[in-house]
DNA sequence: AAGTGGTCTAGACCACAGT
DNA sequence: CTGTGGTCTAGACCACTTG
């Protein structure tokens, strides 16, 4: 499948986490048996166990061993890029989006801002509103730049959009700077969400930047109070 | 200073950066360069490279080399356990700490639960208020196992937390989940804080756990609506 | 074709935990 | 002392970007 071994030993162990074969508390082979069960390198071995550890599985502890952590029912969002879609289909939610906006347009001065462009360009707005349950809880502004996103249809939009940039466009995104704050609720807001009176909106502003570190996309999700949650997994600063 | 080559290659490197030697947009030498420049293997350059990645300050490209990243003026709170003073003060804030309360006690079952003990076990509570521009701002709600650490006293609550911790008991903090919420306003964040009539307040829980991935510490962080921020940098998912 | 980063190896020495 | 993970090396081959 993949040429990459330590990502395929990665895949194995982290089955295995899952499937409990190793059991949390208890401990991982050591990186020598792991050579010698994957016939590879300790170097490669410890690849494999450090990406582990990057993503919550396992804790390596000198001189013990690689400790199984116990993976909670709450399943962490490591990637910050999970769509909220996904988020809330994970625990079984009915969720359905509604495209109301989209267009090319010439962004007003604060999205020329974010998204750190010029005035002649032109970007993609997609605005989407997400049920849950029977009630509109999350109002999606997206604007992607033109330049790397030539086209966007209405189907996409109520797909995921994630998929269809990094599978039929072939962008990769790279990483992602997200903001939380609360703001007080927008005429928007009061039209296209089902607020029950409340004054108050968690925004969540995201920057998405592509591999050669070029900002393509900014997105404001705004979120109804009672229906938000952020989960966030830090391990240690390596500093 | 340090025994680690990579780290003082990590650190020289990240200097060079923050002072502009190395700038936004440029790029840093090859890999090959820097084993010469700092007499190394090429494993243990790119060993440092990889934690410049890691921490948002570069961006490794296939083919081209490593991108210096423009690293704003937000920096992001890389550390998940960034405690909220240290956070207003960069920012040139004058912040005051109000110990209100601070004991040995015998936990509710829902801090039992929080912290995965029996009820035989006690805690300590120790409850403040951060003052932020002559506003109480922020109620920390902080339970920590008696076991762990044994004296805790009201100085220590008025500065920094983690710094006893750390450095007086030699406790190594390891990794930590964040919940972030919103619920509504209660009795006692009515009394300590300065809501300004405010119906609803941000809830940060904070899960503290130590190298031997036992928990330790609970926070319950409870923020004025207006007054909240939270900047998250998320690098694509190793998967 | 030359230069870049990505992966992999086999071996070495060190620091720490448990006995 | 033995076994564990942490660091480091020197060299190899591959995949990708650029000229």
């Amino acid at each position: 499948m993949q040429n990459n071994k330590f990502l395929s030993i990665y895949q194995d162990l982290l089955e295995k986490i899952q499937n409990n074969t190793y059991r949390p508390k208890s401990k991982l082979p050591s990186e020598h048996e792991l050579t010698e069960l994957y016939d590879t390198s300790r170097e490669t071995a410890r690849k494999a166990l450090h990406l582990l550890a990057q993503n919550g599985y396992i804790q390596k502890v000198r001189g013990k061993g690689s400790i199984v952590l116990p993976l909670d029912k709450l399943n962490f969002p490591v990637s910050g890029l999970v769509s909220f879609k996904e988020v809330f289909q994970k625990v079984g939610k009915k969720v359905t989006t509604q495209v109301h906006e989209l267009s090319l347009c010439q962004p007003d001065e604060e999205i020329q801002h974010h998204l750190n462009v010029k005035s002649g360009e032109k970007v993609w707005k997609l605005i989407r509103t997400r049920e849950i349950d029977g009630e509109r809880i999350i109002l999606d502004k997206d604007y992607l730049l033109q330049e790397k996103v030539p086209t966007l249809t209405k189907e996409v939009g109520e797909n995921s959009i994630y998929e269809y940039l990094e599978g039929e466009l072939g962008l990769s995104i790279s990483f992602a700077k997200k903001e939380i704050t609360v703001e007080e609720v927008e005429q928007e807001d009061v039209e296209l969400l089902d607020l029950e009176g409340q004054t108050h909106i968690v925004v969540v502003k995201n920057y998405v930047y592509l591999e050669d570190t070029s900002i393509f996309q900014y997105t404001e999700s705004r979120h109804r109070l009672d229906k938000f949650r952020f989960v966030d997994f830090a391990r240690r600063a390596h500093l």
